[in-house]
DNA sequence: TTGTACGCGTTATCAG
DNA sequence: CTGATAACGCGTACAA
């Protein structure tokens, strides 16, 4: 025996008011006299009412909601992004909706069909897939879209992204300021924007210093440890001379330490090796990782803050927004003999 | 100049039929003409309708919407759970409305207001407060609700958490095995459900082999890594001899490792030490993590999977769903001389 | 400052 | 099998 919640009709007829006054109250309070507004509250409190979301919602189209599409709820990078999302749109007064899209299309069509079924406000993508791929029809330019993470250089969108270029080059010189002349990277994915984007920074930095490189000094593969152990293990059958590692994850970084270990290399003092990201357990490592911090939870901000900037119409430009990045140092890298 | 999206009204004009026909393809196409169904189909199509979730959310005050409250998004236990539930809840065509409650009654009770406001199907609590507490009214039992990982035992709600005792008590037993006496223990927050059951089940353990421990070889402290250090450096000050810890998280072990390896201690030739969670980075550090372990997506996805449960009414019963964990044996643990 | 009355898009009820 | 119509709870002209 539940009854029903009390609705605006209720708390009406309780303080003797009009429904428009009770709905005033919440939205408007202003605009209405002290003792009407008093008399209201009185009896909102009284019969424990609150607006229903629902029906405003349906009211108004707008549901106050905005669609996280995140590639991987169980990579501790895009929660951290997540978290940052989530601290910047609560203050806001928007809630979350999340979807673990893992890089499917269907699922993230499924995400975007969303959009226009529960009318969510608006759409964060921190995954690859630019939104222009996942809705053909026109509406595509009305619906606020942020990309966050790893925007392709070739979407309209505005996003948030990190400068990986700069950021890579910052950690190679670093080694070649160590001395190092004979570098190999283990990469993520060769599709993905975040490698290429790395890899070219790496790439200019060598040049610039008329270093070598050989492409089979170089791996992709995916972004974890055992991926990376594995490739670190095929970087040395090519090349065993490599002196730095240049890993573009810190996962990738220590899958590459913990099989450098067990073909008796040491770390730093064999090779030297950094990583991206400075996950927590980073500095805990042994060595510790000398590494590119990346700002994930700032980057979630960045994204929401502009996201909520185009829902409130203060700028419909498309921006596209550039983070540095620091290098942490630690002990993975020693100077060369 | 962008148009509304389609709405029922125009679908049923373009094919000639009702309002109430349309509706019915969509929720109930058998009881249509193959016909006629087919008719509404391809009129839903040309003009590109999506029912209109929100109104249809409003009529039914069903929003087909699970909120979940995540005491902390940028912790990888709590999103691995997240990421378990989403997969189940996501079949059953729910959608996850997070919150990170950073642990705080103020963030709880917003989203307590939400489940009224917004018509929430259901509550997922991963934190440590209970319903009852969040809630004074009358309706508490009327919300469907699950609390999972950290259910108090005297909490009405139905939970699914791990048994943490019979878990450390096993771990615990793997180290007298390997002839260990003398036992650290490094837990959580004193105030924790988690860390009493532990706690519980190590000292169980000890006491079957009439194991002597004083209190001044426990630490609690807060789950991670700096912690595990800092407690580390004080059990080893109150007592030097120690040959075991045992560490109530694995980020506590890591740190706590680190904190050994500076004082010059080995692990695990001098101290064994073990952790629980058994986190990604478990098995590539160094030494690789002897641990507990925890099974959160599956933790997830049962607590998902109860609270739906309870939705569709298949059961009603208040269930406490207790998952059995597996130590995972790996490197940090030797026999005692 | 406050009240009246209509409509948002859908589903459920009741007829036909 | 299908159609007409009344809700659902709220915001908002428009009027008073």
């Amino acid at each position: 025996m539940k009854k029903n919640p009390a609705n605006i009709k209720d708390v009406s007829r309780h303080a003797g008011v009009s429904t428009a006054t009770v709905s005033r109250a919440f939205s408007d309070p202003e605009r209405l006299s002290e003792k009407t507004l008093a008399k209201v509250n009185a009896s909102a409190k009284a019969l424990n009412y609150r607006p229903n979301f629902l029906a405003k919602t349906f009211r108004s189209k707008r549901s106050n909601t905005i669609l996280v599409m995140v590639p991987d709820l169980g990579n501790v990078f895009f929660t951290r992004v997540l978290s940052g999302i989530e601290q910047t749109t609560s203050e806001a007064g928007y809630s979350l909706l999340v979807i673990d899209t893992k890089d499917d299309l269907g699922r993230e069509s499924e995400g975007i069909g969303m959009i226009i079924s529960r009318r969510v406000d608006g759409v964060l993508q921190l995954g690859k897939t630019p939104i222009e791929t996942l809705t053909s029809e026109d509406d595509m330019d009305t619906i606020p879209f942020v990309h966050a993470i790893e925007a392709t250089d070739d979407t309209d969108a505005p996003s948030v992204t990190l400068d990986n270029v700069s950021a890579s080059s910052k950690i190679t010189r670093h080694l070649i300021g160590h001395g190092h002349q004979r570098f190999g990277i283990i990469g993520g994915p060769k599709d993905s924007q975040i490698t290429r984007d790395r890899l070219d920074g790496v790439l200019l930095a060598l040049d610039n210093k008329n270093i070598e490189h050989s492409s089979s000094q170089t791996i992709f593969t995916n972004f974890n440890m055992a991926s990376g152990q594995l490739a670190c293990a095929k970087l040395f059958e090519n090349d065993p001379d490599l002196t730095a590692l240049i890993c573009m994850s810190d996962d990738l970084a220590i899958g590459a330490i913990k099989q450098l270990k067990s073909i008796g290399k040491l770390v730093p003092d064999d090779v030297s090796v950094v990583g991206f990201d400075d996950v927590a357990y980073s500095g805990f490592f042994d060595p510790a990782l000398t590494t590119v911090a990346q700002p994930a939870e700032l980057l979630g901000a960045e994204a929401a803050r502009m996201l909520l900037d185009k829902l409130s119409g203060s700028s419909n430009q498309n921006f596209r927004k550039v983070l540095q990045a620091d290098i942490v140092v630690r002990d993975s890298c020693s100077q060369i003999n």
